[in-house]
DNA sequence: GTCTATATTCCGATAGAC
DNA sequence: GTCTATCGGAATATAGAC
């Protein structure tokens, strides 16, 4: 414990990096030992099973993702601009993890709705990326166009939630890019 | 061959049902053998590895998805009868099965971007799905906002996009059917 | 915490008899 | 086309010694 980095955390960082990059069912537990460095009696002194190890994965990732943004947007003035300063994250996220996607659309997508946890994980997330868009929004009070905050947001959101899974697709974050522009002209 | 149904359709058919709704990784080959209820040799008779049979999966989904647009597409008269209509079309195919998602984002996000071939089956087909929408946006000559036909394509498609794996997440079609308002005023 | 051994089950794939 | 047997490996998970 302390300020130490622990068992725990090198088995989740592992674990994280592993279901990420290559998938949560073709990842091994092995694997997660072997490339975490760990003990296998390690791991399961910490984790009870394998899904455990990726309902705790899934909370830490949504902990980071909205731990960041919070930094990210706290440099910024006007709503305006922190709508901006989200997307450029989503795309900045894209470029640093080789356009790997979103982990919670990748897990969704793999073990689907089949299990409630993981299903409650994803919505949860989701909702709270498509509530903080709805502030933004409707703090920039938009004008522009004849669409209110609501359907701006729907637009918005929808629009970054594709865009991700274009750059998943295609390897790349023009869509990305263009949807940030096309979102700042929309609203 | 012929009009008969024949053991290669019956595994096929099979095994696309099961990667769909359970994912091609935890897929077995034993069990599309045991429920297209056909001899594994005859499984590998047709398809030299289970990678083969995905590679047809997505092939077959690819010419089912398209044949089934062409269709209905040609019902309609006006170009925004038809994208009215293709928006329709994939909610209803969500509505159908249960919120599973798109086939082709489904299998990026398990194997993403390790198999050349996988990519390319999926790339392709969605690039196809862009140029159907492109097309109809150029026909209906938009003029109601600041969008030229190349913006409003990027938007409408990554909101289709968004909004099918917004129904994988949340098991209903609600943001599909508010994207399709969405997407009908903003062109 | 480390290590190894092991139980059990399943995987993709092949071979051969009918 | 059917069937069964089997190979070699990997899966999750547990137990015990240090």
């Amino acid at each position: 414990m302390g300020r130490k980095v622990t068992v725990r955390d090198k088995i989740l960082e592992t674990a994280a990096t592993l279901f990420y990059n290559q998938g949560y069912v073709q990842t091994g537990i092995n694997q997660i030992v072997a490339e975490a460095d760990i003990a296998i009696g390690s791991l399961y002194k910490h984790f009870k099973s394998k899904n455990d190890l990726l309902y705790s994965y899934l909370e830490q990732e949504d902990i980071r993702f909205f731990t960041t943004v919070e930094e990210k947007l706290a440099q910024k003035k006007t709503p305006r601009e922190k709508l901006m300063a989200y997307i450029d994250f989503r795309i900045d996220q894209q470029k640093t993890g080789n356009c790997t996607g979103c982990h919670f659309i990748k897990i969704n997508a793999e073990i689907g709705r089949t299990d409630d946890e993981v299903q409650q994980l994803v919505q949860k997330h989701k909702e709270k990326q498509k509530n903080l868009i709805k502030k933004l929004v409707t703090e920039i009070q938009p004008s522009k166009n004849n669409f209110d905050a609501k359907q701006l947001t729907e637009m918005i959101f929808t629009m970054i939630e594709g865009g991700v899974v274009a750059a998943t697709i295609n390897g790349n974050t023009r869509s990305l890019e263009d949807i940030k522009k096309l979102a700042d002209k929309l609203i």
